[in-house]
DNA sequence: CCCGATTCCTGTAGGC
DNA sequence: TGCCTACAGGAATCGG
């Protein structure tokens, strides 16, 4: 009965951050002419009143804080998550919107950034205050690039814990913008079991850890994220990141260090894809 | 606090 | 051809 497990385009921390450098040049310093709502059911609703307090403003800057993109008004602040399956896009001139085309901000220079995302899962929120202290962004962990993201600090923020370093992982309150696909690569490079309690990882695994995270981000955003499907920047152009992922959705294959079959498991309601024989 | 399960949603593909 | 169903998953929320 079971289909085939379907490849999906998800936004994780590269796909975010190309996004971000895809739409920053075409609306920084620009004055919003309006926004248009085809469809306010997202994961939150979109506030009614938001085309108003809108309208007529200018983006100051596009920021990227874990996987929302931080559209910075000098009013206010939209704050923007592509949840499963959003993509954003920048258009010279705005064409006939099509399904799941949920909403535009058309600016004043004619450009639109025009919002799709099948699944709704995503989200267009609005605060006047520092978005830093918005409920959703309050309690993140570090930025996995930053320098307070290090292996003394995933180190620490292990201890104790029983849970598994795969779960832990994507868990923002450990370290934010790692998803199923990167959490995954990054254990393979660290060659640290998915399974194993986080509490048993030793200092040497946190430190490789920690590298492999920051590499495979790194790496990740440099050739401009992983399409799986339909995945595609701001100018809906692909990326090329799916070719490097030595574990991921590549079950049954062989391992690029050993040659053993990459095992798949559903772990925690999610897919997790290892190598038996590299990874303790 | 910690942790696992549940929930939201829809496109896709396999089986019949 | 078309119906049915499992599956994909970010992250909030809930229950133990």
């Amino acid at each position: 009965m079971a289909g085939r497990p379907v490849s999906k385009a998800v936004p994780e921390l590269p796909e975010v951050e190309t996004t971000r450098r895809g739409i920053a040049p075409a609306l920084t310093g620009r004055r919003v002419e309006r926004l248009i709502v085809r469809d306010r059911r997202l994961r939150w609703p979109i506030e009614p009143g938001l085309e108003a307090e809108i309208r007529g403003h200018t983006v100051r800057h596009v920021e990227r804080r874990a996987k929302y993109l931080l559209l910075r008004f000098d009013s206010g602040t939209a704050i923007v998550h592509l949840g499963m399956s959003g993509s954003l896009r920048v258009l010279g001139s705005p064409t006939p919107a099509s399904a799941h085309d949920h909403w535009d901000l058309r600016l004043d220079n004619g450009v639109a950034l025009r919002y799709h995302d099948p699944r709704r899962f995503g989200s267009l929120l609005w605060t006047r205050s520092d978005p830093d202290l918005h409920p959703l962004l309050a309690r993140l962990a570090p930025e996995p690039l930053s320098r307070a993201f290090d292996a003394d600090y995933l180190f620490r923020a292990t201890r104790r814990r029983k849970a598994a370093i795969k779960t832990l992982l994507m868990n923002s309150r450990i370290v934010v913008g790692v998803g199923n696909i990167y959490a995954s690569e990054a254990l393979f490079r660290a060659a640290i079991s998915p399974f194993r309690a986080a509490g048993r990882l030793s200092r040497a695994q946190s430190a490789a850890l920690v590298e492999a995270i920051k590499t495979v981000l790194g790496e990740a955003i440099r050739i401009g994220g992983t399409t799986l499907r339909d995945y595609v920047n701001a100018a809906g152009a692909p990326g090329y990141f799916r070719q490097e992922l030595c574990v991921y959705e590549r079950g049954g294959e062989a391992c690029p260090v050993c040659g053993a079959a990459v095992a798949k498991r559903v772990q925690g309601q999610r897919s997790t894809y290892w190598c038996r024989v590299c990874q303790r």
